[in-house]
DNA sequence: GCGACAG
DNA sequence: ATCTTGTCGC
């Protein structure tokens, strides 16, 4: 567990790092070639402290989703899964794969929240302030905000708010789909973030570059507990 | 006071 | 997040 002081000591550092968001575009969508999908897994998530299991995949979203570098790294986890905290666990394991990615990609794309957080600080925007990238957040499900269920349309898209100010959407990548959480992480817009998981989507209801960092994670994770 | 709550 | 195959339904 953790006590209630440490927690507030994290607040304070999530509005601090906070100031340091440049929700804008620092490169035209347009220009995005290159993205890389990031994701983490456990040997054993129930226990604690356990084995993290980070994985990176740089891939080209105009060339087909062609695969140009793929790093995998294992790391102790000691921090619980609190929600809102989300990167303090899974953020230590991702920046020891960031270090060990080769190439440089135009955008990284996370599993989880950007801005869609109570403080704005969501596992994306963390990972973006700290290695000043590109970053957007894609999750399966809802941390926080007002939204209306989008219409079972593919590529329909509903505005999500948090204290009237808007964060992200609400997506249907797929139809007959639930809908997946876009915000941006850091040095994007929220339009373009919406922009930059249309460009990266296949024909499944995740985006490709978290998709494969994900199915690649899998596959790693029972030939390690085997 | 009660419910909600990324992975 | 993980345990797990086939099966039902839009």
């Amino acid at each position: 567990m953790k006590n209630l002081q440490q927690i507030e000591e994290l607040k304070k550092e999530q509005l601090n790092l906070s100031k340091k968001l440049k929700i804008k575009d620092r490169i035209p969508v347009e220009k995005i070639k290159t993205v890389a999908g990031i994701d983490v897994t456990f040997t054993d998530v129930w226990k604690n402290p356990t084995t993290g299991i980070a994985c990176i995949v740089v891939m080209d979203v105009t060339e087909n989703f062609k695969v140009i570098e793929t790093v995998y790294v294992e790391d102790t986890v000691d921090f619980p899964y609190i929600p809102t905290f989300l990167a303090y666990r899974e953020l230590p394991v991702i920046l020891k794969a960031y270090e060990k990615i080769k190439t440089k990609p135009d955008a990284f794309m996370l599993d989880g929240m950007g801005i869609l957080h109570p403080r704005k600080m969501g596992i994306a925007s963390h990972f973006g302030v700290i290695t000043d990238t590109v970053s957007v957040g894609c999750g399966k499900s809802k941390l926080v905000g007002d939204y209306e269920e989008p219409p079972n349309k593919k590529l329909s898209y509903s505005p999500v708010y948090v204290d009237g100010e808007l964060r992200g959407f609400a997506v249907r990548t797929k139809k007959n789909a639930n809908p997946v959480f876009v915000s941006p992480g850091n040095n994007i817009s929220v339009e373009s973030s919406l922009k930059l998981l249309i460009k990266s989507l296949g024909r499944y209801k995740l985006p490709e570059p978290t998709r494969t960092a994900h199915i690649l994670l899998q596959k790693y994770r029972k030939r390690l507990i085997s």
